[in-house]
DNA sequence: ACATTGACCTGAGAGC
DNA sequence: TGCTCTCAGGTCAATG
């Protein structure tokens, strides 16, 4: 579930709580977590270093340590960051663990193991190895990137917007807010798309991404005129209020509208 | 080259 | 009570 607003949601909370104080050690309770790299490296390469500033690229946190490479973390669908000023107890499901010296520590928690932690020498490089494509929310996305993105593509657009090589940042849930935002049926095939709704698609990105960044990822907190708060409580269509529907879309499911997203 | 499907992973909830 | 089945969803390998 950790989106695009999710992982901003972490990132504010890190600089918050973790930063510029000394690592005195990582614990990996988990070592299948970690994508190539060792636990013995990252336990060498974090310690004694701490965290100095974040970035954030799609759903990925990215941590610059003080003279050294950078920490990089993926949440999968149920990791998440708590904080704590006293090293007791860490939270069930934790994987990895950064001990500060001065007795707090931050903890990497997922509980279904679909994330990843790992370290990189630069952002650049490491998205560049995945061949991401840009962040939902950098400047750069304007219509004219988004629609060169996108052409030539004849899948499902809920599939196009969830692909991370296209654009970075979105999953299952927010798609199916922009979608119903931009009136466009998830199985609608790119290729079949308007310009006019393309650039509804669009828009719809941008709009509900910063709102729901503004909202700090929490769903309740959207305006009820959003299709979210919805879709987890009434089932109702905020707009006309018909019975929201369900549809599998490249084995994904996909909530819609069946009457504003014909 | 692109699109889709299945596997991975764990816990919750349904159905019997 | 307990068993089995299905589902959630991000990503990647395998398949079409």
């Amino acid at each position: 579930m950790p989106e695009l607003p999710d992982v901003a949601r972490f990132k504010s909370y890190l600089d918050a709580t973790s930063l510029h104080q000394p690592i005195g050690r990582a614990v990996v309770h988990d070592r299948d977590l970690l994508e190539d790299v060792s636990a013995e490296r990252l336990r060498r390469t974090l310690r004694g270093r701490s965290f100095e500033s974040t970035d954030r690229w799609g759903k990925f946190l990215f941590v610059e340590l003080d003279a050294g490479p950078w920490l990089v973390m993926h949440f999968g669908m149920t990791g998440y960051l708590d904080y704590s000023e006293t090293s007791r107890e860490v939270p069930h499901h934790t994987r990895v663990t950064y001990q500060f010296e001065g007795g707090a520590r931050l903890a990497y928690v997922c509980q279904r193991r679909l994330g990843r932690v790992t370290l990189a020498d630069d952002l650049q490089s490491f998205v560049r190895s995945r061949d991401m494509g840009p962040d939902a929310l950098d400047e750069q996305l304007d219509f004219e990137a988004f629609r060169r993105r996108l052409a030539g593509r004849g899948g499902a657009v809920k599939s196009a917007l969830m692909n991370q090589q296209i654009v970075a940042g979105i999953g299952n849930v927010y798609s199916d807010e922009i979608l119903f935002q931009a009136r466009v049926h998830p199985k609608r095939p790119v290729n079949a798309l308007g310009d006019g709704q393309l650039r509804s698609v669009h828009r719809a990105l941008r709009k509900v991404l910063r709102k729901a960044v503004d909202c700090n990822g929490e769903i309740e907190r959207l305006p009820r005129s959003y299709f979210l708060p919805h879709r987890e409580g009434d089932g109702l269509c905020p707009r006309c209020r018909r019975e929201l529907e369900q549809v599998k879309v490249s084995g994904r499911t996909a909530h819609l509208c069946p009457r504003c997203q014909p």
